[in-house]
DNA sequence: CCAAAAGTGTTAGCATTACACCCATGC
DNA sequence: GCATGGGTGTAATGCTAACACTTTTGG
């Protein structure tokens, strides 16, 4: 029996990922027909962000579970909302139609609810999204998004770079052994910034929350690099008897 | 021509203020019947946020504007969206009568879209606000509220430290002139920290967006504070040339 | 004169920054 | 042996934190 979809609120899923060097932001493949000034339509494809229109009794934080494991098959991860998009133009004439193709809608009043996630990218990972026409786009390398995804995504990415300034989050994107390199690499690419290997290396491994594992690289030109793992374990007895003044940082 | 409610979203405002000493929150008078285990029912009287179902054909953000407006009178105000509380149990017995009695609702499933807000208490807008059964409460003495709302009221509370301690929003909260004191009390407040009055000072005053006015305190028992006034413009021309590594804190 | 809050300076410790060279490996 | 990225130390600077006394006013 198919669940009845309530008709004035969708969720949206920005989930993110990390190859070791950028990125990448799951997307799918959108058929749709663009109206042509003569009256004629034509078939067009661009990409969106996994979503879909809540059911009715479902919890909107159980339907985001619920699309991000249509596609990608995870269960227990991070998913956290952003925000809701309400604008009444958010949905265009095209958009129209497709939702109307899709899934029946007439109204134009949808509002979106907007979550976030991160997940380590694995080839298990990569063919499953694979095989549900979503793809890992560079999200440096976004353009044009269907509706108001672009401005989705821009927050998502905004709210990913506090999180990352301010939480160990880096490891979730992660593979769960890793070297330096990668973990500098991914903060350079989200906070796009530039930082210095040395002084890196120094707060990171200085935190005493990662722990050198007995393997390093293999088959690589060059000297070979250490394999870490992040020990949450540490990170969580922490106590935390920190900076008084350090509240006021008006500037970072 | 009373306008259409949508039955399935509301909006409800967190509004903040700061009286010189304590903070505050804006919280309106709730009627409603208490079914007892007789099958009888009682009047009660709590309190809750303000709020009210989104119309029809309304942005939500025009909603919670709207709120805003009614009970505070202000137009112009800060208002950001903090989250969307949808569990569905939100919604207890007795508040289904009160939602019946009140809009006309049938329905359990309402969600609702959270939004809060900071605004200058002057003797204006407690005016404004009392004739709307509205009152200022303290926020470190809110026990009960209706429905969800204390849950919401605890988001918002933490969105406000947040933001405190990372932007210069206690300038909204306080007269535009004001002393370095009662800056002071409003950040230890929030935060819930006691500061060093030397210290906060020289980070305050060294920050250049103060500006020292041609007045002072009158007719009190001690030396009279010298009022200031803040300097948005210094603030906002200032240029983001600042710390790199530093945007690593794990443990603010 | 007394109470009450305003206002002021110094020092020690720590974190951040800038910067240059040797090491291990595959080809 | 050479190209490639991994891995290391030091010195200067700036920010934070701890801490006690004098000043100005009203009553």
């Amino acid at each position: 029996m198919v669940p009845v979809k309530n008709p004035s609120i969708s969720v949206d899923c920005v989930v993110f990922g990390f190859d070791g060097t950028s990125l990448k932001v799951l997307l799918v493949k959108r058929g749709y027909r663009e109206r042509q000034p003569d009256g004629q339509t034509v078939l067009r494809e661009d990409v969106k962000l996994p979503g879909s229109p809540i059911y009715q009794d479902e919890d909107v934080s159980s339907s985001a579970y619920r699309i991000l494991e249509e596609m990608t098959n995870l269960k227990q991860v991070y998913l956290k909302q952003l925000q809701v998009f309400s604008d009444p133009d958010r949905i265009g004439d095209d958009d129209l139609g497709w939702l109307n193709e899709t899934y029946g809608f007439e109204t134009r009043r949808i509002i979106s609810i907007a979550y976030y996630s991160r997940v380590k990218l694995s080839p298990k990972i990569i063919s499953h999204t694979a095989m549900r026409r979503a793809e890992w786009h560079d999200v440096q390398s976004v353009k044009r998004l269907a509706l108001d995804h672009k401005a989705i995504l821009m927050t998502a990415l905004k709210t990913l770079s506090t999180q990352l300034a301010n939480e160990p989050i880096a490891f979730e994107l992660l593979p769960r052994k890793f070297t330096i390199r990668q973990l500098q690499n991914l903060y350079e690419a989200i906070l796009g910034i530039e930082i210095d290997n040395r002084n890196f290396r120094k707060k990171i491994l200085g935190s005493g929350y990662l722990e050198p594992l007995q393997e390093r690289e293999k088959g690589v030109a060059h000297k070979p690099a250490q394999y870490y793992q992040f020990n949450r374990h540490a990170y969580e007895r922490e106590t935390r008897l920190k900076s008084k003044l350090n509240f006021i940082n008006w500037h970072d």
